[in-house]
DNA sequence: TATTGACTTTGAGCGCGCTCCAAGATGTAG
DNA sequence: CTACATCTTGGAGCGCGCTCAAAGTCAATA
């Protein structure tokens, strides 16, 4: 996380006004880095700015909102086991082109080049 | 797929120029869709178009980039393994403030709202 | 014939999440 | 005292991946 994100991210509401030293400079907290890891790890997992901002502002508003942020999280976290599911399906269908590519060039090692082309349609026929 | 989408990959290389009825229109053979297919699923698996690029361009060159192509394949194939990992952390995260939540909702509903406040710190405190 | 409606093109515009620039204040080392 | 590094600010700019606008062509239907 650079400086300019740390600063982009209080500017947009994510953080608080931080705290500061007598020069000016920021000073974060242990509060503060502790909610910057959520944001860090939400990030991550492609939650959107936007709903991280209403997560924030939630929070903010204190007590009352438990219901509503756990619903948020709840959501993302659904959010993230569809985009596990795209991931394998991307993993295995690579792991199946990588397989056939091997194959393809044991071929061309003994010499038989000119299946290949066959072989790399045959690939994409098949590839799902 | 929208056919903005698929007029965009056209431009900027991703298919090769697409064959057409009398009328103009495009038609999409079926080798066409299963190549379509596969940059859907690396999308979908946030390969950068750049990389999609690439290995377009090596597929058209045909059967000498058969190693080159498969490193591709291998090296997105890694980032896949890294994202999965990261969306699990995260999700284990929220696995753990979602049941801290429905603790602090039971704590509600028995009529103990003084100490939500509280516990949320100790959720940011630990959460990991 | 007139009107849909689905396609065509070029090129511009947009939403996201940063990322950087320019100018200025402050602190540290030589 | 002079450099230099490091922070501060507001605002502009950027890379990505679409997404859409405008104007035109063509086929089918009322």
């Amino acid at each position: 996380m650079t400086a300019h994100t740390l600063r982009y991210y209080e500017r947009v509401g994510l953080i608080q006004p931080v705290g500061r030293a007598r020069n000016g400079h920021r000073r974060y907290s242990e509060a503060d880095e502790a909610w910057l890891h959520f944001l860090h790890c939400m990030r991550a997992a492609n939650m959107p700015i936007r709903d991280m901002q209403r997560y924030a502002e939630l929070r903010e508003k204190g007590d009352a909102t438990s219901l509503e942020r756990r619903k948020l999280l709840e959501d993302h976290q659904a959010t993230i086991e569809a985009q596990i599911a795209e991931l394998q399906k991307a993993h295995d269908l690579l792991t199946y082109k990588i397989a056939n590519y091997k194959k393809i060039e044991e071929r061309i090692g003994v010499g038989r080049p000119q299946l290949i082309e066959q072989e790399e349609e045959s690939q994409l026929a098949t590839a799902n």
